[in-house]
DNA sequence: CGTTGAACCTGTTTGC
DNA sequence: TGCAAACAGGTTCAAC
């Protein structure tokens, strides 16, 4: 569900009321297979009396720096939603656990049961973080060029290749492939100049709408707060399936590519030639 | 090495 | 209306 604009504006909201706030312990959890590294009474044992000294992200990572220079890491994937509450508020059949603060409480609900938590040390979130591709907002366009010309096979895919870009999910890959006219099924190796350069504009500009707005919320997703975000208003090809196209009109179609449900517009990112 | 498919889960929507 | 299949924002791992 999160893709990097998501997870950045959860992270924005949930920064200013825990960074500097002591973790008492895991209050409560329901769901074991949450717990990557360490089942939850352990966890509970290494969080108790850990200062929390800033909340960043990684790709569609959510990370607590805690002050003994581990890292408490936790990924949303489809349904998950991270939200710090003032007050304790009672957990529902979805809540896989809440984090105690000296000051309010971290709670993660997760209906389909595949959001995960990680506690690292700084040598094992190093490895882990490196199996993923850049930060496409941390990327100037000659390292985007160069990293695109290194690859191939059809965009889509490519883009949901964590390895290739970090954060691009379902959403903001077909929104990006919209913008830059460029078909989901093109592949990478056909592609010129031009072509690499508006891709790199398209995907830096849909992910930067997308914080802008404070996410997409369609089903499940909320921010760090608990509020929808807005970005589900200003989408031009997801989810608009027999729809007008807002550029030229035609309607927007729906294939599968890259195993993913992909939407595009047929005029304005015209099929490659050959096979597809 | 690259690509594909299945698996992990539950809730909601679609189609017959 | 009823029920089963399809579908959903992600990631990993086995198989080819």
């Amino acid at each position: 569900m999160p893709e990097l604009p998501e997870v950045e504006t959860i992270v924005r909201d949930v920064r200013p009321h825990v960074t500097g706030r002591r973790i008492r312990g895991l209050r409560y959890w329901n769901w074991e297979r949450t717990f990557a590294t360490h089942p939850p009474a352990e966890l509970d044992a290494a969080l108790a009396g850990r200062r929390i000294e800033g909340v960043g992200r990684r790709a569609k990572r959510i990370l607590f720096r805690l002050d003994d220079e581990r890292l408490l890491v936790m990924s949303l994937r489809m349904t998950g939603q991270l939200t710090f509450r003032a007050k304790p508020l009672a957990p529902t059949a979805f809540t896989r656990f809440i984090l105690a603060l000296d000051r309010g409480e971290v709670r993660f609900d997760d209906a389909r049961k595949f959001g995960r938590v990680w506690l690292y040390t700084p040598a094992e979130w190093a490895a882990e973080s490196a199996k993923l591709g850049p930060e496409p907002l941390e990327m100037s366009e000659e390292e985007f060029v160069r990293h695109l010309s290194l690859r191939k096979g059809m965009l889509k895919a490519l883009l949901l290749d964590q390895k290739f870009l970090a954060g691009v999910g379902n959403i903001y890959a077909d929104e990006a492939l919209w913008r830059a006219g460029l078909h989901p099924r093109k592949r990478a190796e056909t592609l010129r100049r031009p072509e690499k350069e508006r891709l790199y504009e398209a995907v830096r500009h849909v992910l930067e709408a997308g914080i802008r707005n404070r996410g997409t919320s369609i089903d499940d997703y909320v921010g760090g707060t608990g509020e929808q975000g807005s970005h589900q208003s200003f989408l031009e090809a997801y989810g608009r399936t027999g729809e007008p196209c807002r550029r030229c009109g035609a309607e927007i179609r729906r294939i599968v590519s890259g195993q993913r449900g992909t939407h595009y517009c047929p005029k304005c990112q015209p099929a490659p030639r050959g096979r597809g």
